[in-house]
DNA sequence: GATGAATGAGTATTCATTCAT
DNA sequence: AATGAATGAATACTCATTCAT
């Protein structure tokens, strides 16, 4: 039901302005209270020119949440430690980072839980997915705790999203970033359980100065 | 702001039960879908009966999210172990229950996100704060790993709270509801950690029939 | 149509207590923009109480514009002097202060020429045909300029009427207030005629104090 | 505030239409009796086109209220006798006629008292200071009785903008409206000063046929 | 007499979408 | 490709009025 792909180059590039005007709109206002007027008003266009791109404002949405989940995806490809638990570290850090230095673009990602959870979903199924496989692969190997790796998989997902969405409402800045990043990521090493064995983890991380961040 | 409480009987009646049909519309169509009309057909009232009451449609939304909130409180409640983890365990259990068994209520829960994120977070931010409580002293008694203790509250908020986004999609049945909280409680209680010491609690926990729920 | 007047004594001062509530409203928003339940607030009554002594909110208007009516044919009729001139110059000077200290109630008198224009040009027939009455007769004491009494009348009442207009908007303090005065009464007196001859009566209207007023 | 103007021609024609349907429309039933949608049907059009070129239905009012001034500047342009007193009575008269001739336009001029009256006073104020432009000028060649020329300007203002709404009432046709035009000329002229040194003047207004008008 | 809950017709306003230019 | 005028269904919200208590 979307539109064909613009054919000419003029048409590539309008249809990218469109894009950048929704993401900014939705980002400030939010799906239902933005108006395909509002969009075309930003993009500095005639509304007609909206139809010739897009079929519909939930059109739009998908496509500035898919682009978002890219820039999101991109975002985190960078954390590549070998060692597992740092790696976790690591990703957790830099979704912080993107939740909290982007807040607009976050909430926008969030909001689609709520206009379209499918591709809200979509978009962590295939991050637990991929989580799932190393998971298992790690459990054979009796590095980590024993479990439904799906399931450990969105535990995972979860502490990453729900802090973001706690974190990246008021701003968080250099010095509590790396408190939650080092609270957070023994948690996920070691859970709540007693015996802090965690420390040479933590020490690692520091030596390689992951959560140096931003 | 809000409208003056009912000085009558009949008043006090009438407004529950715009809460009530509101409460129904809102778990069927999203926030932004139901129109007030739409609550007062369901209440079987006027259209300007629905003012006497409420100021706005936002205004019902907050007033049905709070309802939620108690009763999601209360349901909580119930979970009462001596053990620490155990207790997790339990809670976890219950709060997917509420989350599974009722996926409607518990989605306006998450829209307030969205719609007023003030009330959404003001909850867990109330959770929260007696979790910390907890945490700190079960830190001073060595009985937990070390780290920020509101830090690590938001992270069982997270597990609890995403979790449910997740599998109060589709229905959650017994068998799988019993897999997700053995293995998140086992991620609570020892995270990714490798060694399966987890193994007398998980007994104790199904010694308990804790999770036989729903 | 309209309301029997109450039998109880209780009910006399509820009545004058809405009236008097319904003029503030009036005065304060303007007919259009009162509802009947600002009128019943504004009484401290409840809304039911109101139709109990007034069918309408056009009932109440005209009760309020007949009430300020007769305040102001009161606050005239103390304009007794024994000179023609002299007397039209008072009667200005009053109407103006009327019109300046109680802008509010002079507007509610305004707006009942868009409201209900009878009851507006009610009251000012009832005055130019007192006016007329003594027109005509200095007419035939040669002590005024010809013509037809009713229309000159008429365009007295307009000058105090329309200056009133102008001048209860910002508000008029005293010096500018006998200024207008002043050159208005010469402006009855002798019209735009040229040969200043209105020195006499203009001393001796200063000399007994007319203008002194608020 | 306002709509930014029409872009097209056919832009242009449809926003003319609005206006004279707001003015049939506000004309038969005032301001605060019509909704747009009265006057989007009386101009045979969707609501929604209506908001493409006002705000408001005050905005319109506006428009409408300001066309009016135009036409009646317009109508009264015509008034140019070398004699000022006969310039007077000629302007008198004009005044008169677009008021009688046309009562529903006129009250809308009226309503705008009540409705927004900066702009009923920004055309009288406009007048006024041309006015009183003349009449110093007068005052200095002792054409005319001393006075603050801007308030004497208000005067003959009140004359003819009250006997409008006197007279636009139930109409005034010829033989009355030359002795309404007469008697209000002289006291223009004489105010009520006795001696009737005003002869000369009404005759020769009667011989260069001034108010045979209508 | 006084109350205030209930009503529902009425009005303003928005906005997605179409289409002629 | 781009424009922007036109549409009208949909919705929020008000308010005069009634009536049971």
């Amino acid at each position: 039901m979307s539109k064909p792909a613009p054919k000419t180059q003029r048409g590539v590039r309008t249809r990218a302005a469109l894009l950048r005007a929704a993401e900014r709109c939705f980002g400030d206002k939010g799906f239902h209270a933005v108006s395909v007027s509002d969009i075309t008003d930003e993009a500095g266009m005639a509304i007609g020119t909206f139809y010739l791109y897009f079929t519909d404002k939930l059109d739009v949405f998908r496509a500035v949440v898919d682009h978002i989940q890219a820039e999101l995806r991109q975002h985190l490809r960078n954390s590549d430690a070998e060692d597992r638990l740092l790696r976790e570290r690591q990703g957790l850090s830099d979704f912080l980072v993107f939740a909290c230095e982007r807040p607009k673009i976050f909430r926008i990602l969030q909001e689609s839980y709520i206009v379209d959870s499918d591709i809200y979903f979509a978009y962590f199924e295939g991050i637990a997915a991929s989580y799932a496989k190393r998971l298992k692969a790690a459990q054979k190997n009796k590095q980590i705790v024993e479990g439904d790796p799906d399931i450990q998989a969105w535990c995972l997902i979860a502490i990453s999203n729900f802090l973001g969405m706690r974190y990246s409402r008021a701003g968080l800045r250099k010095p509590k970033h790396d408190a939650v990043v080092e609270t957070a990521a023994d948690f996920i090493a070691f859970g709540l359980a007693p015996e802090g064995r965690g420390r040479p983890l933590r020490q690692s991380a520091r030596r390689s100065g992951v959560a140096a961040g931003h």
